[in-house]
DNA sequence: ATATTTGTTAACCAAAGGGTTAAACTAAAT
DNA sequence: ATTTAGTTTAACCCTTTGGTTAACAAATAT
């Protein structure tokens, strides 16, 4: 990492709360581990943030508005699925291989927190399926595609993005491999898991 | 000691300890509160179980053992990949609409704990996939199946059953939908999700 | 230059939370 | 009836932890 010489204060800290709680999630964490992975004084926290919730939130919305719109692009995109769902999966996946913990902090919170997605409906917003729902049933009604749900194919496409990320340690410990060919594998997939979707719905 | 004796209890203080950790994770859960849940003093739980920590394994192994033996399961018969494909997932995700919070709280712990993993390989054994990978290669040869590696084919499997469970919140605001089409959904996903992997690799 | 606002620190506080203890209760064994 | 071993409870302990305060420094305005 570069250290940047002009860091503010509040970007030191929205960073070292951010690795912070992506490793050890919102119960896990602690201020002082936040200050200290930030360089400064505990009582900076709370003059920047009010509370740790309200940091919590400042540091999860920051992160999901990386996240979504990666989600959001491929749904309004004019392009064929075929082409969506390869330029997708492998922006998608090469996105996640260089933020391996954003999977699981997104998730394990908003499981965490149920309430949590209504705040991000309404001040980040999420991806629209209309249009992609459409797409799928107007390619299906053409004979391009096999029959199939536009929620289903997007779940799976999310599925097969997303998953290995999820679980990383027990994979590996499965499938019996160390972290380099575990990455090969992940590598991988930014091209097999378009051609698994597409072998698999394609009339 | 005999375990029949008074397994009431122990038996009590497990199956609240499972609640409360599924729901709230190893730091978000409160030794009162599974007291409470339990509907016992919070000094019983150190008297059964000495510490949080050994509390959590205990519920954490018996949970992971009633769920691995479900994937074990598809590696280890004898009927083609098609069959064990179409069997697996429709079990598979039958089991996991029984406990949804499963997934969620076998992946949460094991991404917080690396070294999780090895107590549960030596101590309750991972699924082997040596001869599910040599099958699959068999099937790719004889040409009953499309080219595909065992381990990215058992990750696809294992993430179009798994992960809508563990993103339910997400998906449900995603597209839309309220609990009990959302069930449905997952319902549909019995048979969905076999068809869309055998469409994907049968040649 | 001086006042005022903003940023920073060390020390402190109260609550929470995991864990302990000693006494009491129960039921079986002697 | 008394002992004994196992079980249960209320009260307590002590460390951790989120949060506060008051004094101090640095920058900004007057």
């Amino acid at each position: 990492m570069i250290k940047t010489k002009d860091a503010t204060t509040e970007s030191l800290i929205l960073e070292a709360a951010n690795k912070v709680f992506q490793r050890k999630g919102m119960d896990g964490a602690r201020m002082q581990v936040i200050a200290d992975e930030a360089g400064i004084n505990k009582a900076m926290l709370h003059y920047y943030f009010r509370s740790k919730q309200q940091l919590f939130e400042a540091v999860f919305k920051k992160t999901f508005a990386s996240f979504a719109p990666q989600i959001i692009k491929i749904l309004n995109e004019d392009s064929p699925i075929e082409d969506k769902i390869r330029s997708f999966t492998f922006n998608h996946i090469s996105f996640i291989i260089q933020h391996p913990y954003l999977p699981n902090f997104i998730f394990q919170e908003l499981n965490r927190n149920t309430e949590f997605i209504l705040i991000i409906k309404e001040e980040i917003g999420l991806p629209n399926l209309d249009k992609f729902k459409k797409q799928v049933q107007k390619e299906v009604e053409e004979g391009v595609l096999k029959p199939i749900k536009g929620e289903q194919l997007f779940i799976n496409i999310l599925a097969l993005n997303i998953f290995p990320f999820l679980t990383g340690p027990l994979i590996k410990a499965v499938v019996d491999i160390d972290d380099i060919n575990y990455n090969k594998l992940l590598e991988e997939r930014k091209t097999e898991v378009a051609n698994f979707i597409i072998n698999s719905i394609k009339a």
